[in-house]
DNA sequence: GCTTATGAGCGTACGATGTACACATGAGCA
DNA sequence: TGCTCATGTGTACATCGTACGCTCATAAGC
């Protein structure tokens, strides 16, 4: 279908320019189509851009899938590892995934937990495996889960906003502190 | 002189707009003045950016200097609190402050430390006080305040990318995540 | 005093952007 | 045959950042 060229074409543009270089004519002209035809099959732009997020949120939640340690603190950290990979290999589409607004329809209702995406289910499952080992604390694998998140995003949020030197010093310092993160809880 | 008019303008603009609906245009017209007259003032429209930012960053260390607890931790505490109600109650401000992109000149050259902003000094002062009172471990001052800036830093930037409902669960989660963030390194 | 250089501001114009609108085309069905 | 509906096109408009060349007032050098 057209619609799939039209997406597969901002896909690509998205990853080689990044967001900021997505227009809605670039996209048309890439797709061999004319600027208009997006809209038939995408309300506006931003629908467009949302289509993009779920497209990133699809891709972590298969890198996360992938991962096979068994031990559930090696794969907690497998996960932290693969966060880091994905935020400086695929950063456009980490930027599309991670720090596009969220349309009204995926807010989080009530609290941190429910309406949460899979990969964020998975991690808790994990988590409250290593609990019942007794290798972490009490504290609710929510709010574990959360810390590790957010500790996560802010590094790379200040990584983007161009806070480190260099992404080595980066690397080091994001897993330093997320390491840090997950064993205050144990 | 009239590049503080213009300043001026695009501080209040963008205090009620937001960056997103902040135009040379607009800024010109509301300092009563052509378009192009702010280009003799700022090279272009990232100059106006990083002016902004610069200012969004002197409004939070004044703050931040306005704090006046005793007790290192108190002060600690009070300065996340400060975070907090700067990024709601000054949300444009804040973004200038903490999302735009730094220029070259002022990022961090060979670690976290080296050319840090005075904020982030004065925070280790008091983790530095806090743990000759035996209030902190031993894990060096710049790896606790980078921990407390990323925390910070990744919920507030999930919240601005929607991922909270409301901003009283973002308030109660922010609060509990740094309370724990500053005692895991006790 | 006269000339000239400098700096501030202005007006116009260009190309890019998102998208509203009216229209064309063709397939399926009555 | 005529109708509807989905799909795509082309034109047009407002808004954006900013390049370019102009005016004009003030200051410096003779």
């Amino acid at each position: 279908m057209s619609k799939d060229r039209i997406f597969d074409a901002a896909r690509a543009i998205l990853d080689h320019e990044g967001i900021e270089g997505l227009s809605v004519r670039k996209v048309a002209a890439r797709a061999g189509v004319s600027t208009m035809a997006m809209y038939r099959h995408f309300a506006d732009k931003d629908a467009l851009l949302n289509a993009l997020m779920d497209d990133g949120l699809a891709a972590w939640e298969k890198v996360v899938r992938a991962i096979r340690a068994e031990d559930p603190m090696e794969w907690l950290e497998a996960v932290i590892e693969a966060f880091l990979k994905f935020a400086l290999t695929q950063p456009h589409r980490f930027d599309a995934a991670f720090f596009l607004p969220a349309p009204e329809a995926r807010r989080y209702p009530d609290d941190f937990v429910a309406g949460r995406s899979p990969v964020i289910a998975m991690i808790m499952v994990r988590i409250d495996q290593a609990k019942a080992d007794g290798r972490l604390g009490g504290t609710p694998a929510v709010d574990v889960a959360l810390a590790l998140a957010g500790m996560a995003q802010g590094l790379v949020s200040m990584q983007r906003a161009k806070r480190f030197s260099s992404d080595k010093q980066f690397r080091t310092l994001f897993r330093a502190q997320l390491r840090h993160c997950l064993q205050s809880f144990s």
